[in-house]
RNA sequence: GGGGCUGUAGCUCAGUUGGAUAGAGCGACGGUUUCCUAAACCGUAGGUCGUGGGUUCAAGUCCCGCCAGCCCCGCCA
């Protein structure tokens, strides 16, 4: 309904500029006025939309709000654009305008869906100026970045799932998403990791792929004893880290085995979340580095505190009360993180070939790092790496919780693996499947059951976490996620099941009819919120809240649900069983976009 | 000490630039099935929006104070 909204703000503006010819307003009334605006209706009794601005300007003009509210509908009444659109409007309350779209309107926009795969949603338009120097649609999403030579865990299940939600909504929209997985791929403990490998596998480092690290995080938790252990291994391990930083062969060799059995190990998971990234770990920057110092140095942003080379911001004050260095190179001329994200920063704002030239970078990271992520882009704003027209965004969201409130961990008080989070969630989908399998007598083989089974679990997971407020913290819970009742991922699909049904018992939802005509409010109501789509999409491109689009879904769900329930669609009388199979089509298409832009697959049958 | 986030029904949470009687879901209680998957639908009960001020015609929403919980704060990321 985004089109139409904006038509009719055109229609309000003429409206407006009749009745308070812009030069007889004050400088309080312009404002009023300038920032008047059609607004959805807070509830769906009061119609469409609605316009507020009679109840600011009462004071200010001196008239009763009631009087000019009607002043305004009497002057949207006589735009025949307005004419053609809406019904008439109503004034209530204290002065309100309620607008409804008149039933044509509705309908005409039903059309338009019906044979668009994009469901009337346009895509984004970019400004071409700049096009030979910028990819000026093109956006950088940062989300996931495990550490290599560890394993995903809960930690990881949020950034990787929303962001992925979010780069989907961005490549629908038209952007250019560039996915990228920022892995832990370098730094100290790597000197640890190549000692212990050179140590117990030496052959890895002289034939190739003859070793599996069949299990990393055992590898790295020896690795990790030695070195609080033995001083010896501790040196050497010191000495590795030089060996790799100056490029030595079998270090990077050594290196190279442990990334790339990280990797397959990493692309286990993406691959049954059906996730795509493209990994562009820390070392990708570390040629970059020197760059950013000298570049600070430059510009004077650097100063030498205790031997560190440091960047003192305002309103960086630390527990003594005295200004706080953010350290962009340590005291023994190492780098650490806030100079990878300097230099990162850097790179991909620059225009090609030597950067990604993007146009807007967005960080899914939790929470926790909003005070380092707020002094890095400070940073990088001082030093000027930041255009005018680029955004640059941290996207923060809270911790995974147990039922108990706390960090979610095992009963040992361990990290969680994400693997058995996934599988724990299928293995429950599984035998909830069968029990409803035996109480129904319905039978189905092997491959079905795990197809739903895996289905239902994953977007269990997924759903659950997209569909709150990404920013508090998060209370996982199996139960309430794989729950068939409530927002969760089983109850949207079956609402698609429950059209797939329709359309397997004879129901052609290639609708085609010229001839499509609505009588009940259940059906309006259906109508209404499927309008709805193009601006909650908008939405969540905007805020980032992919919350917002799991709202609307259930909403969307639960007002089919009870169409299907009071109205039926296959034994109804033409034209309304065309018709109603016109809306069941739409709203199957709607879900299954939503459900798309989630990151969820659905199903016919479950 | 400084900074950030959170505080809304018994529980888990929505609440869009300030708008009409604060909304869902779960749980509780009651009802609906010769009919497209009842994994659904309908109804009832449940609230001092942490707290105290302020701004406004209008505050869960904006400003200030306070309380509680969680997180971050020099050479880890």
């Amino acid at each position: 309904m985004l089109e139409i909204s904006k038509k009719l703000e055109d229609v309000l503006n003429r409206a407006l500029v009749k009745i308070f010819p812009k030069e007889d307003r004050s400088n309080k009334t312009s404002s009023i006025l300038s920032g008047t605006k059609l607004l959805p209706a807070s509830k769906p009794e009061f119609g469409d939309f609605q316009i507020n601005c009679a109840l600011p300007l009462a004071k200010e003009i001196k008239q009763p709000p009631r009087q000019i509210a009607q002043q305004i509908a009497n002057h949207l009444q006589k735009d025949n654009d307005y004419l053609q659109i809406c019904n008439a409007p109503i004034v209530a309350g204290p002065g309100f305008i309620n607008i409804s779209i008149n039933s044509k309107t509705l309908i005409s926009e039903i059309y338009v869906r019906l044979n668009d795969e994009r469901l009337g949603i346009p895509l984004k338009e970019f400004s071409t100026v700049k096009k030979e120097e910028k990819n000026n649609n093109r956006v950088i999403i940062d989300f996931s970045s495990p550490n290599i030579a560890k394993e995903m865990h809960v930690g990881h299940l949020r950034s990787t799932i929303i962001g992925d939600s979010l780069a989907r909504v961005l490549e629908f929209c038209g952007y250019e998403v560039l996915r990228i997985n920022h892995v832990g791929d370098w730094g100290t403990q790597f000197g640890m990791l190549i000692t212990h490998l050179k140590e117990v596998i030496p052959e890895a480092l002289y034939t190739k792929d003859v070793v599996e690290i069949s299990d990393l995080v055992n590898f790295y938790r020896q690795a990790k004893k030695r070195f609080d252990e033995d001083p010896v291994f501790q040196n050497k391990s010191r000495s590795e880290v030089v060996n790799l930083q100056t490029g030595h062969q079998d270090s990077l060799i050594a290196w190279q085995l442990l990334c790339n059995q990280s990797r397959k190990e990493f692309q286990k998971i993406y691959d049954r979340l059906d996730i795509k990234l493209t990994e562009r770990g820390e070392s990708f920057y570390n040629n970059l580095l020197v760059d950013v110092i000298n570049d600070l140095k430059n510009k004077d942003l650097l100063i030498n505190d205790q031997g560190a080379q440091c960047v003192f911001l305002d309103g960086f004050v630390g527990k003594d009360g005295k200004p706080q260095p953010i350290i962009i190179q340590k005291s023994d001329g190492g780098f650490n993180y806030a100079t990878t994200d300097l230099a990162a920063i850097k790179y991909r704002l620059a225009p090609p070939p030597n950067g990604d030239g993007a146009v807007r970078l967005i960080y899914v990271t939790d929470a926790g790092q909003a005070s380092h992520f707020f002094g890095v882009f400070q940073i990088a704003k001082l030093a000027k790496w930041i255009p005018i027209d680029c955004q640059v965004e941290h996207v923060p969201f809270g911790l995974v919780q147990g039922d108990d409130g706390k960090k979610l961990k095992t009963r040992s008080g361990e990290t969680i693996r994400l693997v058995e989070l996934l599988d724990e969630a299928i293995q429950r989908a599984k035998t909830d499947l069968i029990d409803r399998l035996k109480t129904e007598s319905r039978s189905e083989n092997e491959s079905f059951i795990n197809k739903v089974s895996t289905t239902v679990g994953i977007a269990a997971i997924k759903y659950a976490d997209l569909s709150q407020n990404r920013i508090s913290n998060y209370q996982f819970s199996f139960n309430k996620m794989l729950s068939l009742q409530g927002n969760t991922a089983p109850y949207l699909l079956y609402a698609l099941v429950r059209i797939a049904g329709i359309s397997r018992k004879g129901g052609d939802l290639n609708v085609e009819s010229q001839n499509i005509l609505f009588n009940e409010p259940q059906e309006w109501n259906l109508i209404r919120k499927l309008l709805q789509l193009d601006s909650v999409i908008a939405e969540v491109e905007k805020e980032l809240l992919p919350n917002r689009l799991c709202g609307y879904l259930f909403e969307l769900s639960q007002i089919f649900n009870r169409f299907y329930d009071q109205i039926p669609v296959l034994k109804a009388n033409e034209p309304s069983r065309t018709s109603r199979l016109a809306l069941c089509s739409i709203t199957a298409e709607t879900l299954k976009l939503g459900m798309n832009l989630l990151g969820i697959p659905t199903l016919e049958r479950m």
